[in-house]
DNA sequence: AATTAGCACTCAACCGCGTCGAGTGCTAAT
DNA sequence: ATTAGCACTCGACGCGGTTGAGTGCTAATT
């Protein structure tokens, strides 16, 4: 699609002005904003052919114009300015995300929170997972006589604990013969690796040493599937009731967040590293009247888990996006440091 | 305050009929509801009578009445029937808390949402806390030549790790050191008891072999700190928009619920075993119109954490509060078993 | 040929008004 | 002590008129 100078600087008006107030917006409001360029009527001409061509909208025939969510794309792709962010704002960012270091897992939750409320949308944020985690460590802690914790921390930094109830006491030898096997043939494989199945040919390679330890195997395995599906971490839902955009039909935006499922779905679908869905570009129509911004960010040189918001169609694209960039980057450093191998 | 026989039995239809259809109740109504034992004339004195009591409210003049929080107090306190969980109903919990078995802090999660979709409120957990909460276990995971994965495991089941960053290198001496210190001075003991100042005299007691250790103990502290604050767990939020009585005032509400601070005070607040919060008898003015249902659990003799439910005063006392109770019930005898010594 | 002033037209939002009906309080009868 | 009857209250609802922002079209202007 091929605008002219004047059609593009009347579309950059009215979303960024419609950004700002909320308002449909008329060709009175555009003279003002484009400082009397051109007269009421030429910009009325003007956008009625934008109408036309998809990229504008009109709620009804007596009000004034608002962006389509093709006049969003358009808007975001070729003509929107990309604000760096100001040092200060950068300052404030990085103290508030210091006090989660340590913890991958709190520093991406605490990465959502600050997301949250500098954007005022809801934040997303996940681990990072898929094929190149591995298992770094097992470890059994007795609790009673029958019963231990186990658990099992990857190398992603994720952790998970689990308690398992044996069907014999547990003793020095059956832990040894544990970690003699996990070692072995357990730790240092991908996550995705060690599924039920695995688990009990490696047992049943063993004997009765073997069936002793199957709890324990079982109770790994859950704990590793666990560890793989990293799930959204989801801050700030209370931010969108601010919007009025979502006055009436908060439940169902609402409800959808609140299932795991779907939401995981959406976030992981995208495999690059930064993307934008406006409005129905998402395949859920609960989220047919919200943006997505989505950044991937990456621990070393591997691809790391995803930051984001969600937010209705009308937000700020040009300082969010900056944002949501700049606040991915810097968890990836900071996560890639706490990793290092 | 002594009602007669006649307006409890009023009081008693008011209340559950305006639980029932959330609409303010008229005398022609309760003529129904009672079966005719008086007539509409006989019932508007009464509830003239419990209006001026501060038991009924009315919206405005020519509308119905409605219960006032000294009203549900009164019906909670004696009117109240309190039916027992049916069967299939009990299995349904069973059922569904049992894919949660395992880790304390998910098996709390899952009781929330399931006490949040069994009631459509939102609801609370928090894990075992307090006093008796023991250290179990240290165990330090070497990441990178200076940086280490520090776990803490506390008797409570509750599990932290942190990445620490030293100044030196990690050697195994050194680990033998940090080991050996653990198991003499901090495993066994209370989590309150760790904290940085007692670290720092143990390390200073080391001389230069201490040194090198001080990062890690801060570690150890950061988590012992970590693992007391036992953190609420909220589920089910989005629930509440369902209700009518939250239409229009969403935001504060929700804007409180996702503040930790003042909601920890609220459920840790109350150090009975079982608590019916209603209205205003909780000192937080966004919680002005809702109810809150606590329990406590035990684990093994000691208490344990709790588990409740925050919604509208308009709420089915007499069917969620067996619901909370049962739920809290059984939540501590499967983590009790999980724990058990 | 492009731009613009002018004008008739549209339509949601708002306001005032009358009607309706659920519900009340009071009084007099039972 | 209870109840039938009645006048009264007041929010909800629907109707019609007004207002004003905004449009599209046409004719004049550059």
């Amino acid at each position: 699609m091929q605008l002219s100078q004047r059609q593009q600087r009347i579309l950059t008006a009215v979303v960024e002005l419609h950004i700002r107030t909320g308002e449909p917006i008329g060709s009175k409001a555009l003279v003002e904003e484009l400082e009397g360029s051109w007269s009421s009527a030429t910009i009325r001409n003007e956008m009625s052919e934008l109408a036309s061509l998809g990229l504008l909208e009109q709620p009804h025939t007596s009000a004034g114009r608002v962006p389509s969510h093709a006049g969003y794309r358009y808007y975001v792709d070729n003509l929107m300015a990309k604000h760096e962010l100001k040092a200060p704002e950068r300052r404030k960012i990085e103290t508030d995300i210091s006090t989660g270091e340590g913890d991958p897992e709190k520093l991406l939750e605490k990465a959502g929170e600050i997301l949250a409320a500098l954007t005022n949308c809801a934040a997303v944020s996940t681990m990072p997972g898929g094929e190149n985690v591995l298992i770094k460590r097992i470890e059994v802690v007795p609790m009673g006589l029958r019963t231990a914790m186990v658990v099992l921390l990857t190398s992603a930094g994720v952790i998970r604990s689990r308690v398992c109830r044996l069907d014999t006491e547990i003793n020095k030898k059956m832990l040894e013969v544990f970690y003699n096997l996990t070692a072995a043939k357990i730790l240092g494989n991908p996550l995705q690796d060690v599924n039920t199945l695995m688990l009990q040919t490696l047992a049943a390679s063993l004997g009765l040493d073997g069936l002793a330890l199957l709890p324990l195997l079982g109770t790994v395995a859950d704990l590793a599937r666990d560890a793989e599906e990293t799930e959204v971490m989801l801050g700030g839902q209370s931010n969108l009731l601010n919007h009025r955009e979502y006055k009436g039909n908060v439940q169902e935006l609402m409800g959808f967040l609140n299932k795991t499922e779907p939401l995981n779905d959406l976030i992981t679908s995208s495999k690059s590293t930064f993307d934008v869905l406006i409005g129905r570009e998402n395949r859920y129509k609960q989220l047919e009247n919200s943006s997505i911004i989505l950044a991937r960010y990456s621990v070393g040189l591997k691809q790391g888990g995803v930051i984001g918001l969600i937010g209705p169609t009308r937000i700020d694209y040009s300082r969010l996006i900056p944002s949501v960039k700049y606040l991915t980057d810097l968890v990836g450093l900071m996560i890639t440091q706490a990793l290092e191998e």
